[in-house]
Parts: C-alpha cells; structure tokens; sequence
DNA sequence: CTGTTAGCGCCTTCAG
DNA sequence: CTGAAGGCGCTAACAG
C-alpha cells in the first residue's frame, strides 16, 4: 500500500486541535485567567484589554469548551435529555417543540433520543444520559418497568414523565386528560343513540391505552350499559394494523355504528377503512368515528368525525417547566406533581 | 422566615455531588486506574476483580462522566448537533428521526435545536454545538449568509447542509430533487391541457423555494409558454396565510384550472381552500392540485392531488450517512457533495 | 496485573 | 486590575 506520509504524520485523521483559552492568552499577549474574565462577562478587566481580548476571540473564532467548564464543581451541564418512543410522529414532534421552547430559553440545550418503544434501549440511553452530566430527563416512558428509572433517582437527576405514567415511578407526570377526554367522546356517542361502539386501542402496557380504554368503559357504565367486547380492539400499532382492524369489523354482519380510535395513527387507518368501504360500495353509512389526538386534515376526513384534541407543544411546555423547576430546587421536596392537560372535543 | 438549617449547610439547593471514579475505587478498595480499566472493558484485569468493581458499580448507580472523558485530547465528544428550523412541523420531524436512527447507531447522540427561522439564533446556536465540542453538524439552513457557518470551518468541524443550500457555502448538502420533481408535476398539468396554473410558494431566501419555482418555470419554457405571473404568489407561510391565498386566487374571474402549492403546509392551505369553496357552492369544479410533500392523509384528499413525495428520514440518514463519513476521515479531502434525492409522483 | 503521575480546558481562590 | 497555583473526572504513559 501507498505510505500516510502525504496526509501528515501520525495515522489518525489530521483533525486540528481545538483553540483553547491558552492559544487565545498566548495571541492577546494575556494571562489565560483574563482571557476567562472576558469571556465570563469582563468584569474586573480594564475595558480596552477587554476589547482587544474579544477581538482576538472574534479573529480566530475560538469558542469556550462548555464541556471542560462543567467540569468544576458546581457548574451545571447545561444539558436536558429527552426520550422519546418515536420523534416520526408528529404529535412527539410537538412534544419535543414545546420541551425545546422552554428550556432553550434557558440556554440549555436538548440530548434527544428515540426509544423506538424498545425498553432495553430506553435503558441504555439513559444510563448514557446520565453519564453526559444532563441535569434532568424528560421521558415518554416505554412500558411499566420502574426499575430503569433507578439509576437516575439515585444520581439525584430529576425526571419528569411526559404523555405516559409508570405506575411503580413517583416522578412529576404530564398527562392528558385521557380519561375525561375519552369518556367524553364516548358518551356523545351514547346520546346520540349508539350502541355498537368499537374500540381500537394500542398496546394495554402503554398508559394512555389503558386509560382511554377505562374513559370508554366508564362512559358505558355511567350510562348503564358495558361496550360489546368483540367490538374492543387492542393492540394496533400503526395506521396499518388500524386499517386492517376496522376493516374487519366493517365486514362482521353486526358491523359497528360508531367508532372510538384511541390515538391518531389509529383514526387515519380507520378512516382510511372506512373511506375504502364507502367508494367500493360494500358500506353505506360509515360510522362515526370519535378519533383521539389531532392530525392534518382532520377538519376535511371524508366521514363524520369528532376530534379528541390536545396541544402536544403545551405538553412538552409543561413538562419542561416542571422539569426545571426541580432543577432550580424551587421545587425541592415537593411530593410528585401530576397534571393532566384538557383536551377539546371538536366535530366535524 | 423558617431557618434553612433543616435542608442542609449551604444555600445551593441541597444536590448530590455526582459519584467519581475515586468513589468507586474507595468502595471497591482499588486505584482509580483500576477501575477506569474496567470502564473501558477489563482488558488487562483480573476477572475476579473486574466482577467486583463492576458489582460495586451497579449497586452504587455509577456513570462515567463523558464530558470529563472527552476533556483528553484525541477523545471525541459523542455529540453532533443538530439545527432545525422547525422541529414541530412533522417533514423535519422526519429528517431529524433520521439523522438520530444513523447518529444513534455509532453510539453518539444528538443536540437539537430549533432556529425558528430567525438567522440570528442560528449564528447563536451554532456557536453555542461548537462550545460543547460537537463532533459535526447538519443544519437546515435560514438563509442565505454563508458567514454564519464560517465559525464551524475554522474549527474543523464537518458541516452537512440539509433541506437547504447556502450558495456561499462549499459543503456537503442532502436535497430533494426539487427542480425535477417541480418540472415534472408542472409538464404533467399542462399536458393535461391546463394553461392558467397557480404557483403558491414559500419565502424566496429559502433555497427550496427557489428551486421548484425554477422546476415550474422551467416546465413552462420547455412546453414553449410562460406563466401567467398574476398566478404565482410567493412569501406564504403556513397553512393560513397559504389559505387567504387560495381563496383570493379562487374569488378571480379568470380564476386557475389548476395549482403547484409548494409545501405541505402551503397543500393544506390550499385544499382547505378549495374545500370550502366547492362545499358552499362558489365554485363547481376545483381545480387540479400538484402538491410538493406529503402529509398525512394526502391519499383522502376531497380533490383531485398529484403528490410530489419524498422520504424526509431517508433525507436525514443520508445527510448523517455524509456527516459521519466527514467525521472519521473517510472522505477526507473530497470536494463537497451535493445529493439530490428522487422524488415521487402519486395521484389520487 | 495493578498503581502512580501528569495533564486535558477551565475557573475559584488567593497574591500581587 | 492582573496573574499564579491548584483541582474538577478521567485515562495515557510509565513504573512496579
């Protein structure tokens, strides 16, 4: 093989070392403790050294090591980790917009991380977070396992849970009215006289389902009557798995009158069922759907519709709230904090 | 007030310092270096006492400081940073879930923050990744001042550009197809025999924007016509001001037979626009609609819509697919790249 | 196989 | 107002 001579001297990729506030002291023709004080704010340093210091910074576009400066104690990471299941979906997206909105302010910055529903891997990343100095987590938790959690109560880093509840973990919660929204939506449904309501449901180990599961039934029994089982569907995962489930209850003799979609992926592929149904003619009035979570175009499906909705940004805003005021310690001591955000029912 | 005595002996809300090496070392009655050995894989320890230390560890909840890690020289940061304008709309949501799927998978995380559109904060942000020594960048760019990201080449740090280009700015970039896909969707519609063809697009600074209106144009030179420019309306934002837009353009008497919305959001405007329109009667036909991205739902649109669709996560693997090539000297030397990837037209 | 020394970039403490 | 010393957590390089 051809000799490295060419590309430099050692076998590693020449990659320039870094300024540091050494490089900076040495061309201003300054201690490096002036070099801290003016990037520090210049206090106690003569305004035209300041000046030229700066200058010299701005000529060589030297940037102070945030990692390095952390390192002293006291000194916060300035760093907030967030887990998400999946940031595809544009209701997390949100999520991570409103999180995003309120801690930047702060001049803090966001570590984000797909769990991809994966609960090993939600481990894993946040023993990585922690191991990054983050001063507090937001996490969409993947099922009910308090255990991965340990590590990071120990380490005194404040969590908060967002969207979803472990019920073994005593940490701050933001939630949606999930109970209230669906038992709602659900008995609208009762009044107006339906009978046959299906329900489809994600996974029963994530908290929501279970929740908008126990709105659906409650809404039943304060009605005085129970859901019809056959007609309770669980465990869809995408608008796929959605679709094909509707479809098989559009094609059941005693098909369904109504609809409850427990989350957005699961509205579009019903929806989708249904619009197929009705365009080849096998269906001739679609049920109403009572569709949990927003989307695109929700105001323009081609069926009869009631939205469940909520503000996914709200939601991370309130989570990073709540997050940083355990980190400030204005929190300190206070018990674990749910809040559970309304949502609005809206028809189309 | 109370006395604080009963929180502790300082005023600095009561924190943990975080546990050491020299912690863990004291426990496990060893040197720090032994257990540093152990961190990074037990080579060259006796298996006895690395399953002590490692026991000693886990049951203390002990993680390595990364920050203090990378503080050697030769040692990488882990991070890569990454600028979005937006995380909340669900096409960049897309590309960062991508970036993060391939980033992931090297071990590294990522910083994300949003820019908001605003040129300022980017220049801020971008100062703000290389402080905390991010390895690499991909940024979907503001504007067009190529000076922003001068601080980013003079410290070496790779730079891949998503989304969006910066004319004055020599680095890899990952786009969409957006002049072929802009100049096929157009050929279609005026073979179509359509003749009077809006244009509705987003700010001209942003390079997508220019790029499909030069797809557009180019569509009409090559069918030997021109536009008719009191169609083409440029400087939409979102959904709302794209919806005005469309109702003006719908309220003229010689009003279009069909339109190029540039953007999902600028689509939803549309169709909400031509929705109401042909549902309260003021207008029979709508006209046909060329939509650039998808969204959710486009397959149940209540109009005749072509889709110019792409993969934004296929966007953003392959943008962290070129950062990381950048980062291990792989492609060390390599003039920059440009990827354009393909587009796709559906019709429903 | 294990331990000691030294230094990464920065800033608090203390001298000047 | 400015500078020198020391140490944050970690691990190469070098003893032993």
């Amino acid at each position: 093989m051809e000799s490295a001579e060419d590309q430099g001297l050692d076998a590693t990729p020449t990659r320039r070392a870094a300024l540091t506030v050494k490089d900076i002291a040495r061309a201003a023709e300054v201690s490096p403790m002036t070099v801290s004080r003016v990037l520090s704010g210049g206090k106690n340093v003569r305004p035209a050294l300041r000046e030229h210091v700066e200058q010299v910074i701005a000529d060589l576009g030297y940037h102070r090591n945030e990692n390095a400066r952390s390192l002293r104690p006291g000194q916060r990471s300035g760093l907030v980790g967030v887990l998400i299941t999946n940031i595809g979906n544009p209701y997390y997206a949100g999520v991570v917009q409103g999180i995003e909105q309120v801690v930047g302010a702060t001049g803090r910055r966001i570590l984000v991380a797909t769990t991809n529903e994966d609960g090993d891997l939600e481990r894993q990343l946040l023993s990585d977070f922690l191991g990054r100095q983050v001063e507090g987590l937001i996490v969409v938790p993947v099922g009910q396992d308090g255990e991965r959690f340990a590590a990071a109560r120990r380490n005194d880093v404040p969590l908060v849970l967002a969207s979803r509840t472990v019920a073994s973990v005593a940490a701050d919660a933001v939630l949606i009215d999930d109970v209230r929204g669906a038992h709602e939506a659900t008995t609208l449904m009762l009044e107006a006289g339906h009978r046959r309501i299906a329900f489809l449901g994600n996974k029963v180990s994530v908290s929501t389902g279970q929740r908008r599961l126990r709105g659906f039934r409650g809404a039943f029994a304060d009605h005085g009557s129970v859901p019809d089982e056959d007609l309770v569907v669980l465990g869809l995962q995408d608008t796929a798995t959605a679709e094909t489930a509707m479809r098989e209850l559009l094609g059941t003799p005693d098909r369904p009158t109504a609809v409850f979609a427990a989350n957005n992926r699961i509205s579009i592929g019903a929806i989708r069922a249904i619009a197929k149904a009705t365009a080849d003619g096998s269906l001739e009035t679609p049920p109403h759907l009572s569709a949990f979570d927003s989307f695109d175009f929700a105001d323009m499906a081609p069926i009869p519709l009631s939205v469940i909705d909520h503000d996914p940004s709200e939601l991370g805003r309130v989570a990073a709230r709540m997050l940083l005021s355990r980190m400030d310690g204005s929190a300190d001591g206070a018990a674990p904090r749910l809040v559970e955000l309304p949502v609005h029912l809206v028809h189309h």
